[in-house]
DNA sequence: CGAATAAGTTATATACGCCTAACTTTTATT
DNA sequence: AATAAAAGTTAGGCGTATATAACTTATTCG
């Protein structure tokens, strides 16, 4: 099914973990892949391949792994939405860091940009009212 | 992998799916499902067993599905949370009806029971307030 | 250096949810 | 009632993403 160069979930997925990685530890591995998507070691390789596939990492067999500038904007993108949602549901909202966390996650593949970005406006207006006395998001 | 006994958001669209029929139509039938979740009838037949293993849905072959109180319990609870979602994005946010449709679609698994009533009462707070002018979600 | 360990890969298998096509049952039509 | 059409089911297949286990390559350390 023709899925209109839109990315799955799990790709998604592993472009932000990969960054993440990145920032953490300058070098993402395959180990650590799989460690943070809380997978095997040998799931992660065909992802990888997949990933290559569309030029969004540079992925060489027994290499470091690392994003391409298509994917990094991706990544970027899912990360900046993670933060943001995560924010929310914890700062915000007041629910558990984990469930919080665990939430974002998910609702960071279901917004796309329009949507988001609408979403955060919206808090940035009224995060400022002094009747409502919100706490603030995190920018 | 265990789930937890949590259900898999496709089983959760089915179950609103025929909630959504009960309420139109009376009646639940396979050729409706399958129409309104976008996929073949033959591919309903399957999930409609799945589902009466569960004891979320009468089913007989050939019969009319309906749910089981258990099964109206979590339609309920999701269908809820699409048409307050939906109504999120579409009046307060402005994203295209469409648009608003889908995504509520896709978060109304991704927020649990506990999260949602959060959102909502975040949501309630603030659509009173003179200041922030927020147009009201329909209850 | 060379053996042991760690990391990465490959091949095979499984679960899920969909499709298609052929078949069966039910319903509608005359 | 007979037959055609509609609805439902079944069997087999596919794509995605995962697991396991055996194997290969890299790294570490005595």
């Amino acid at each position: 099914m023709d899925n209109g160069n839109q990315l799955s979930e799990t790709l998604e997925d592993y472009l932000e973990t990969i960054l993440i990685l990145q920032n953490e530890k300058t070098v993402a591995r395959s180990k650590d892949i799989a460690q943070k998507l809380n997978i095997k070691r040998g799931s992660v390789t065909g992802m990888l391949k997949k990933l290559a596939e569309h030029k969004f990492i540079n992925y060489e067999p027994y290499g470091y792994v690392t994003l391409t500038p298509e994917g990094k904007k991706i990544a970027l993108e899912i990360e900046q939405r993670h933060i943001f949602l995560k924010d929310f549901f914890f700062r915000v909202l007041n629910v558990d860091e984990e469930t919080a966390d665990r939430t974002a996650c998910q609702i960071e593949h279901a917004m796309n940009k329009q949507v988001f970005k609408k979403f955060r406006d919206f808090l940035k207006k009224i995060e400022t009212c002094p009747h409502c006395d919100i706490k603030p998001v995190i920018k």
